[in-house]
DNA sequence: TCGAGAATTGTTTTT
DNA sequence: CAATTCTCGA
């Protein structure tokens, strides 16, 4: 064990040896924290011969805590019984001891955020409100920023607040009602709950207290403030309380992290010492130094200057392309040219949301490059999954009225929304459950008859799996239900590709829960099994060892390394997103900065910048310049590569179309619906689609969007403009279109027609670089 | 009741 | 460009 601590550098060293009292590690990015965790737990069971059932520690992923567990076992035979956890996989587990205290049974169920959405949605129904005012998502997003705080419903509701904050309120404590009549609760109850469970029950609290006399927080920067709340509770008799983080790193603001965790643990636990650790092992002194500069901008930050003695390395690389399809197709190229120094498994590519995943697989699977994919839909997420898991909540938990609701017509059996409607009014008004109701309304004369005679059927088929249950592995189960509920034959039937892809991912489920070392008819293994598939993170999926390129969101990276890092989509707009930029915030600004910061610090010798000009989001074309974070690299450390496909001369069709264009010889091209046109800056080439239009382009107003168009007079003012002077019998006009607005100006007279459109932040978008066209002919 | 086609609408990031 | 909701006819 000695000889373990050799080696580890000084401050690591010291953060192993300080083990009793509360202590902040402050870890830069690849300073070797993991490693001084799981030395800090072996020391502590080997040296200071702590038990390991004393020690808990939480990590920010289910793989990093299997990935710790396994580093302290090989270390210490008896670190296999350390508790590494997640949060809320750690709560789970608290809650199903203890959840009958706070009136749930200990047989719970997790509802994932749609089964979240489809209660509320009903909620709001039921009370008829004006779904458009109150719309599920961000009612949710409300309650769930309050459940970060631990403001239960009753305390939120005794707050005076704005009359939408009492009808919140009042949304809250009914969301909270049925949840604990469907025996569910939401990602948030888990802490919230086991916090509310610590506070009225002092047994329970002095429990964990005296079991977890140890106490280490990975990722301590993104925890939000029911999590310390949590922490504190079990920390405070013993005080033995590890935390480490790195408060550049701090990238969940948006689903309530605290960033005030880190910057105030001083305050919050008297006393604590801080360490730093500031030598970074992972990235060369290039990498590391443009990470440095970009994050230099940002204010507010904990002092801490991260060093590397690493070598220089190559220069970060940035380069441009014309849209974002060649962006794809080019990191493609440039992973199987340099396959020989970086082997498809040293690679990763991140970007910054997850539909930039698309472009990049299709050029992916063009060249027969293996990848793997990190997160988009979750597999748990998927319809037939979700209708599986339906059925098997429904049958361990009878009051799961979403589970129930979601599954009694699929596959098809006949029983419409009417039918539906009448039991859920029945429930209502009864005050029982959805599967109660069900049961009295097929026995009452209300029912028709044939309506009646299919809920018993339904009714009868769910009591057989309920029997079946009792003798059945959970793997025997789900065969058993795809099988006598006609959901196998239905996706047969199909004959699909889609639905052979469904019922490959069905049967991958049955493997998962094949591994699953349960007994037959074991009671709690279908709930374990339903917990377990609950709480997975798509990086948790991630297989590792297979030479594969990898595919994730920066956010997804967080922990991780590889040799090779690209990130795509260096553009403005995109990375910083628009919301940050255009939010009047700067601290969303930070948040973003800091998440390049975190994809930069991926790299461990090479790292490349991609950036598109022209890219297509949400089906609209626009024009991007580059990320406002490559200017804050210092030119010294960043190398422009120029890249032939953008500077030079253009191939096939799109450069024939440019001489065509430019020599008069057509006055459009492109599909239906479409037109080309060159864009003012760099030399790029870009498709704008452009509905509304038909006819040539004129090349106008072009450039970075910059204007800010706030009312609508200006908005109307600058369309007007892009037409041109307006004349007496012009019409001018304006209508929503989504959250953006459009204005026509028609100017009948000149046959000139112009559409302006307005993207959520009142800016004016622009269509490939332009803003106005002149229609030429029909 | 149900499906097809039209219309609408939405978007960071995720345990 | 999806994915979801709406509308309408059978």
């Amino acid at each position: 064990m000695t000889s373990v601590c050799e080696t580890l550098n000084a401050p690591q060293q010291e953060a192993v040896r300080t083990t009793e009292g509360p202590l902040l590690i402050l870890a830069g990015a690849g300073s070797g924290k993991t490693r001084t965790l799981t030395h800090r737990i072996a020391y502590l069971i080997e040296e200071k011969g702590v038990d390991p059932w004393h020690i808990l520690a939480i990590t920010f992923t289910n793989k990093a805590a299997e990935e710790m567990k396994s580093r302290v076992e090989a270390m210490t035979p008896q670190g296999g019984s350390v508790f590494v956890s997640t949060f809320h996989a750690c709560c789970a587990r608290i809650l199903r001891g203890y959840a009958d205290r706070l009136g749930y049974t200990k047989s719970f169920t997790i509802y994932d955020t749609e089964d979240q959405k489809v209660l509320m949605r009903r909620i709001i129904k039921d009370r008829d409100l004006d779904p458009k005012i109150y719309n599920e998502k961000d009612v949710l997003r409300q309650i769930s920023s309050l459940k970060d705080e631990v403001v239960t419903a009753e305390e939120y509701a005794s707050r005076p607040g704005s009359f939408r904050e009492q009808k919140i309120a009042e949304l809250y404590t009914e969301y909270q009602k049925r949840l604990l009549m469907a025996d569910a609760m939401d990602f948030d109850d888990l802490l919230v709950n086991t916090v509310l469970l610590f506070r009225e029950n002092e047994d329970v609290l002095a429990k964990y207290r005296d079991r977890f006399r140890y106490i280490l927080v990975d990722e301590y920067q993104d925890t939000n403030t029911a999590q310390f709340v949590f922490v504190e509770m079990l920390a405070h008799e013993h005080r033995n309380l590890c935390v480490v983080g790195d408060d550049d790193q701090s990238i969940y603001k948006f689903r309530g992290a605290n960033i005030g965790n880190i910057l105030h643990f001083e305050e919050a636990f008297p006393g604590a010492k801080v360490i730093r650790l500031e030598q970074n092992y992972r990235s060369t002194k290039n990498i590391l130094a443009a990470a440095n500069q970009v994050i230099s901008h940002n204010e507010g930050r904990m002092d801490k200057t991260l060093w590397s003695d690493k070598p220089e390395g190559d220069r970060v690389a940035l380069r441009e392309y014309a849209d974002s399809r060649e962006e794809a197709r080019e990191i493609a190229k440039d992973i199987e040219k340099e396959r020989g120094r970086f082997p498809y498994g040293a690679c990763a590519v991140l970007y910054r949301t997850n539909s930039q995943s698309r472009l990049l697989e299709e050029a992916f699977v063009d060249r027969g490059i293996p990848y793997v994919l990190v997160g988009g839909t979750n597999f748990y997420e998927r319809r037939e999954i979700k209708d599986l898991l339906a059925y098997l909540k429904t049958v361990a938990n009878a009051w799961d009225d979403v589970a129930v609701r979601r599954i009694i017509n699929v596959p098809r059996r006949g029983i419409g929304d009417t039918t539906v409607e009448k039991v859920a009014a029945l429930a209502g008004q009864e005050g029982i459950t959805f599967w109660d109701a069900l049961q009295r309304f097929a026995e009452s004369p209300e029912a028709g008859k044939a309506a009646a005679l299919k809920l018993k059927a339904f009714l009868e088929l769910i009591g057989s799996f309920r029997e079946a249950a009792k003798e059945l592995r959970v793997a025997e189960l789900i065969d058993l239900i795809l099988d006598k509920s006609g959901y196998r034959e239905a996706l047969k039937e199909e004959g699909e590709i889609e639905a052979e892809a469904r019922l490959e991912n069905l049967t991958e489920l049955q493997n998962k829960a094949t591994g699953l070392e349960d007994e037959a008819g074991d009671p709690e293994a279908l709930g374990r099994f339903l917990e377990q598939v609950a709480l997975v993170a798509d990086v948790d999926e991630m297989e590792t060892g297979t030479d594969r390129v990898t595919l994730m969101t920066m956010h997804s990276a967080k922990g991780l390394e590889f040799p090779k890092v690209y990130l795509a989509g260096m553009e403005q707009d995109l990375f910083p997103g628009a919301r940050s930029l255009y939010s009047g915030n700067d601290e969303d600004l930070e948040e973003e900065r800091r998440l390049c910061y975190v994809g930069f610090t991926r790299a461990q010798e090479k790292l490349i910048l991609t950036a598109a000009r022209v890219r297509m989001v949400n089906g609209q074309t626009q024009v991007h310049n580059t990320s406002q974070f490559i200017d804050e690299i210092d030119p010294l450390s960043l190398k422009r590569e120029r890249n032939a496909s953008m500077f030079g001369p253009r191939e096939g069709s799109e450069r024939q179309m440019k001489k065509d264009y430019e020599a008069g010889r057509i006055s459009s091209f492109g599909r239906k619906g479409q037109s080309v046109g060159w864009t003012d800056f760099g030399d790029s080439f870009g498709f704008g689609e452009m509905p509304k239009m038909r006819g040539s382009v004129r090349p106008q107003g072009s450039g970075p969007v910059s204007s800010y168009f706030s009312s609508q007079e200006e908005k109307i003012r600058e369309a007007s403009q892009s037409a041109g002077d307006l004349a007496s019998g012009d019409r001018v006009s304006q209508k929503r279109y989504g959250k953006g607005t459009v204005v026509e100006v028609k100017q009948g007279k000149r046959d000139l027609e112009v559409t302006v459109d307005f993207d959520n932040f009142g800016r004016k978008v622009m269509l490939a670089g332009f803003a106005g066209f002149e229609k030429i002919e029909e």
